[in-house]
DNA sequence: GTGAAAGCGCTAACAT
DNA sequence: ATGTTAGCGCTTTCAC
């Protein structure tokens, strides 16, 4: 391993000489050509600055942590491009870890992850399915957190996406298509997303004066195996709805499957819209109409944001509506038959 | 920030007895007492190792990463949560990179990765798309390295997933079905785990004594639209196959969706088997016929030898046949028509 | 059985 | 303009 002092020896300099040239830092008041000399030496040695050594010197690690529910889908991955992009353009590395994972894994890996000084800040998304517990556990922390997909007002910041505006659009679709008894299949009832979408289900139904039976509306969560349990109840209903707005494309996949597990036959007999675009609804059968949601900028503006508390303690809480959603027509809506 | 003398001031002893007791070192001659006190006080204090301190004193991080060329797909997934189970059990963490953003992100990404001793070792995931200089870089450091998916002889190790055996699985299902006209959509033609697969393909095909035409091997690659253009250019054929294997389950989803644009009715028209379970597998629709690899335990065992690797320097290369692959009859695949 | 002290590689205040 | 030096928090010999 190459050290400070190697290259300090090769270019016949001190290590501070050499640490200061090497970071540029502020107040790097060197020689011309004493910086030359020792750019050459750490390029020839091969100088890489020890990750350790300066995290403990400086109380800094230049890495963010993203805290997901999981890792498995395509709105994660939108995310964390987002993210990932924003943290590297600042000199930051982005470590990921799944709250599945640390569960399992028992109690230890939350602290570890967050308390072992390996961290300057944690981007939190918030699932549909995390328990209040382990929320707690990040919010009381002292690690600058910005929160994904919820807002808690205290020390953390917020980014959430415009859901109300993204549902409306989907049920509005529907809607226009001349669709009167349209059904909710939703996130769980502890889920703040879920509430959100549900709030915008239901202002775009009232707005167009359609009623929103109780029965109408599942809230059983964003799997697809949850999406197909709401299908399911929906159809065995006395009058079912003619067309389901899906709170999250993976549930709709879900629900997608259970339809012709049942013989209905989508969209003549029921039309389907998600929230949330990704490249298995452009591939389902029939391909799925969406929200595309502006995820990518999602990521980008939580980290921005985190990088920005890190540095001068600012706090936010934000939506993030641009680009604003996008409607995308695919094959899974159509007028309702009768 | 609470400290290891922060501890010891509070249990009365000096910070040795405290980092001997607390890290459950082998000479810790502590006695009962003692040991209790400063226990407590750690408890206490909420006492957390200081991970840079530790890192930059004994040149270890227990962390290792697992850099892979996307993350958004099943796969990815399930060798994450092997080598991250595995990794945990013997207390590293894993740190995921994708060698994706790495190389839009300018080329500083995978040195400040690998070379400034974040890392205990490498996970390395060669995708279908790995440019070669990217692998070397890797390589020719200096960290422990198990490269996954492809045997590199030197100083990394390897798992790799008995890719042949798993196409002739799903290559003889079809066979046994009855098909003589069999095509392939194969991976690039630099793609290691490709060689394997098409070999296995081959194998299969020759054994049952079936010709294998030129233009009935495509090499277009993994993603969705490759597997969409192989079938396109499939289907073009004079005389096209009535089954194609996939070599991958994410392709197969592209040429699924190509054959219904193209009018293409399966299993009727044409049956479709791909290698590699998933979920979207199942939602798919007709849901596919796959082979399922035992990539948990993949991603398990490449961390295993990891960490052996790292703590006692052995280098091994290995085949994980265990679970075997095991064929999942779906509704894609049939008797041919003719 | 317990403590003192050196030092991992780096940064930054201070000295020259 | 450049060098000296004191730690950051921890592990680990070595001494008692």
């Amino acid at each position: 391993m190459v050290t400070l002092s190697d290259v300090a020896a090769r270019a016949g300099v001190s290590v501070s000489a050499v640490s200061r040239v090497l970071r540029d830092a502020p107040s790097t008041r060197v020689g011309a050509e004493t910086r030359q000399r020792i750019q050459d030496a750490a390029r020839e040695l091969g100088y890489r600055p020890n990750f350790a050594a300066r995290a403990l010197k400086s109380a800094r690690t230049n890495v963010i942590g993203l805290v997901v529910p999981v890792v498995t889908n395509a709105i994660f991955s939108e995310i964390l491009r987002g993210a990932e992009e924003e943290a590297q353009s600042h000199g930051y590395l982005v470590f990921v870890a799944r709250t599945e994972g640390m569960i399992d894994g028992g109690e230890e890996t939350i602290p570890r992850l967050i308390g072992e000084g390996r961290l300057d800040g944690v981007l939190l998304q918030v699932g549909d399915a995390m328990r209040p517990e382990d929320l707690h556990i990040f919010l009381n922390g002292s690690l600058p957190l910005v929160v994904m997909n919820s807002v808690h007002t205290g020390h953390a910041g917020s980014v959430i996406l415009d859901d109300a505006r993204g549902m409306r659009m989907a049920t509005e679709h529907l809607i226009g298509l001349g669709h009167t008894h349209i059904g909710l299949v939703g996130g769980l009832p502890r889920s703040d997303s879920g509430r959100r979408r549900e709030e915008g289900f239901r202002g775009a139904m009232a707005d167009a004066d359609l009623p929103v039976p109780e029965h109408y509306v599942t809230r059983l969560g964003y799997e697809p195996r949850q999406g197909g349990a709401a299908l399911r109840a929906l159809a065995g209903l006395a009058e079912p709805p003619t067309a389901i707005v899906v709170a999250n494309v993976n549930a709709a996949h879900g629900a997608l499957m259970e339809a012709r597990r049942l013989g209905l036959s989508v969209p003549h007999d029921l039309s389907i819209a998600a929230m949330h675009d990704a490249w298995t609804a452009e591939n389902a059968w029939p391909p799925l109409t969406t929200v595309r949601m502006p995820l990518v900028e999602f990521g980008r503006q939580a980290a921005r944001d985190l990088l920005e508390r890190i540095e001068t303690g600012a706090l936010v809480d934000r939506v993030v509506t641009d680009p604003p959603p996008e409607l995308i027509v695919r094959e899974s809506t159509a007028p309702p038959a009768r």
